[in-house]
DNA sequence: TCAAAAGTGTTCCGAATACACCCATGC
DNA sequence: GCATGGGTGTATTCGGAACACTTTTGA
């Protein structure tokens, strides 16, 4: 086998062809948010190997597709869903991850708001199910490495930026904001203090609108306004939670 | 071309061999510092392609070996180091990045403790050198692109986990402590303040040694007590500069 | 009238900030 | 003595935590 060096060579008939013997996969770990717990997108899938077993959503990259492309690709084929938050977070590569051979594979999580969407089945797969990441069951391959990666990667960053907000609807409340992070976070906010901090950061809009047929008084619904946010960024502000 | 999905397919008559068709990589941005300046270690290439670019350090990944592994023998193989802070940031795959075929890189970022080391040329590199930042060259292939996500990687963590200290020597005082962090950070501390807050952490252990021969009052020198710092971290503490 | 959630105000405490001051050493 | 960095103390300010209270709606 050649040296790895070759890399380096100027002299083409030394081939890299030795070196081109990888698969490329991409793993997504959805993140979707209902009744107060968070949820992640896997299928069972129909097919060896690991058949009977729950997995990510995932792909073989083709040879002429960018990583996000194939990763949009991914979550666009299961769910039919366009434009989601998405976010490459680790790349796993362990030598034998893989039965079939050396397969890399490049792990995104993204955040898809809400139940509107309900997952179906496809021809791979016997079924496509939300589950709390709290009741896991076995998972194929090094899935669930990448899931536990992904959890940690989603509750750091859910802590320092405000991608929370993907996984609610685009109006929300000050009350479904607070539990949607009290279940991201796993610990409880006084519903005053909350409200505070939140509003005085200056990065929700808040709507002329108000929840309705509700049995209690109606609460005053809000956006996350994005421009604002890039703005205040720029000026050195830093979202924290 | 196959549909991508044969990565699920149990019929191994289907074969995945029309995906093992990439190249994969290391690339690491290799952080020192000096003299109060952030560097970074870069080669000048002696080959083709990109000749006489500057670049950051890497190699090819052998089919065998696991990615942590191929990435501290890229960090060995040049500066002769073991057992440096490593730390994975980032995957590039466009599918335009690499002149020579479909090579997609990991990129990892790692400190260096200082300048006992002196960096040297190799057979595919006229030179070696620490480079200031704020003052790059042109790089070669998409590698700028990698080094400002690792310049920003480094400050994201250094500000949240007490990895800075992994740039200076083992023994340091608290005023090369706040040097380094200012420099990284880019802004300037109190010294009272800071020297309240970091010595209240508990994470440092201070010795019974001084910096000789200065024209001053010598400075009380202090290790990063890692074994310390796990306790506490699991115990819920945050460091938080 | 009651339940349930919306929404506000106030006090208290601790941490961060700003700044002033003294200490030890080499020259 | 004085320049240089080492090292400490304190008053003030600001933001978070805790908690009590009022408001609005449907049933």
């Amino acid at each position: 086998m050649k040296t790895p060096s070759s890399y380096f060579l100027s002299d083409h008939t030394i081939p890299l062809n030795d070196y081109f013997v990888f698969g490329l996969s991409i793993d997504c770990v959805v993140f979707g948010y209902h009744e107060g717990e968070i949820k992640v997108l896997l299928v069972q899938r129909d097919v060896e190997p690991f058949n009977g077993h729950w997995a990510l959503i995932g792909d073989l990259v083709e040879p002429d597709k960018n990583l996000e492309e194939a990763a949009n690709n991914v979550l666009e084929n299961l769910t039919g869903l366009k434009n989601i938050y998405m976010k490459q977070f680790f790349t796993f590569g362990s030598v034998d991850r893989h039965p079939l051979g050396r397969v890399v594979t490049v792990a995104y999580f993204s955040l898809v708001n809400s139940m509107n969407y309900q997952p179906i089945a496809s021809s791979w797969a016997k079924s496509a199910e939300w589950i709390n990441i709290n009741n896991l069951p076995e998972l194929a391959f090094d899935h669930y490495t990448i899931l536990c990666k992904g959890i940690e990667t989603l509750k750091n960053e859910v802590r320092h930026k405000p991608t929370g907000f993907e996984l609610l609807p685009k109006k929300f409340t000050l009350l479904e904001l607070q539990l949607l992070y009290e279940a991201l976070l796993g610990y409880k906010f006084d519903k005053s203090n909350f409200r505070k901090k939140i509003q005085e950061m200056n990065i929700l809009r808040p709507l002329n609108e108000f929840k309705l047929n509700v049995s209690h008084r109606p609460a005053k619904l809000f956006e996350f306004d994005e421009k604002r946010y890039r703005t205040l960024e720029k000026e050195g502000f830093s979202f924290e939670l």
